[in-house]
DNA sequence: ATCGAGTGCTCTAGAATGTCAAGTGCTTTA
DNA sequence: TAAAGCACTTGACATTCTAGAGCACTCGAT
């Protein structure tokens, strides 16, 4: 994506997953796929309502990346799985900080009603 | 930033979290203010280079978010200190875990020679 | 005293990135 | 038979990020 400050101070690989992590959709997606492998536009909906076009793009990113598996079921009434490698399925210990942290602290989604929370 | 899911499936804290911590630099931001409060342009280069604009903008909602405090020094030789209330010393851990996992799989970065790594 | 560099920002224009809407080819459900 | 589902792709459009200059000012060096 960009590729412009490693000739500068000696750069981590805690940078890069940051990079990584913080393109858009990925945390949903990882999030999603650790519950239960999906199909596209299950998945889709899963994460909140990306669109075909990112969605597409952040997937063959993440499986290029080796973080997800890419399973074609059938060709013609057309079924695929998504599912997280490896190194996918050890993010579930991000996820779960993250889990941690907005139990505690979420300052706008607080005041909202969350009842149900349990959805999909 | 994107509100319209909302209406929808009864969404959680979680979710939002993840929406606030996959904005462009916020992770970086927090990164690099975990380990010190920063000044502007500082915090800037710590974070790898993000251009003021942007970084006014993320620093502004973080700060509204209570994330960030924002301490003004001195008026004319300008001089600010951002740093991380409570809250947002609390997502130690979610950057704990961001780095743990980096350790084992870092993919792209692993090729690279990675000795210093302490800079900054 | 003047130059160059640094402080914390804001502004404008342009590049990158994400999104919408529609469409493809085929099956299952109503 | 019609409508809706599957997994995507393409092209136009919107939002977001970036580069670069500039402001008002101080400090260290020449």
């Amino acid at each position: 994506m960009n590729a412009k400050v490693e000739a500068n101070h000696t750069y981590c690989p805690v940078y890069d997953s940051i990079e990584l992590l913080q393109a858009k959709w990925v945390l949903h997606i990882v999030r999603a796929l650790l519950k239960a492998p999906h199909g596209f536009n299950e998945l889709g909906r899963a994460v909140g309502g990306a669109n075909t076009t990112t969605l597409a793009q952040r997937l063959e990113q993440l499986e290029h990346l080796g973080l997800v598996t890419k399973t074609v079921e059938s060709t013609m009434p057309p079924k695929t799985r998504y599912e997280l490698s490896e190194a996918g399925r050890e993010l579930h210990g991000v996820i779960a900080a993250i889990d941690t942290w907005a139990q505690r602290f979420m300052p706008a989604c607080q005041a909202h009603g969350a009842e149900v929370e349990r959805a999909s």
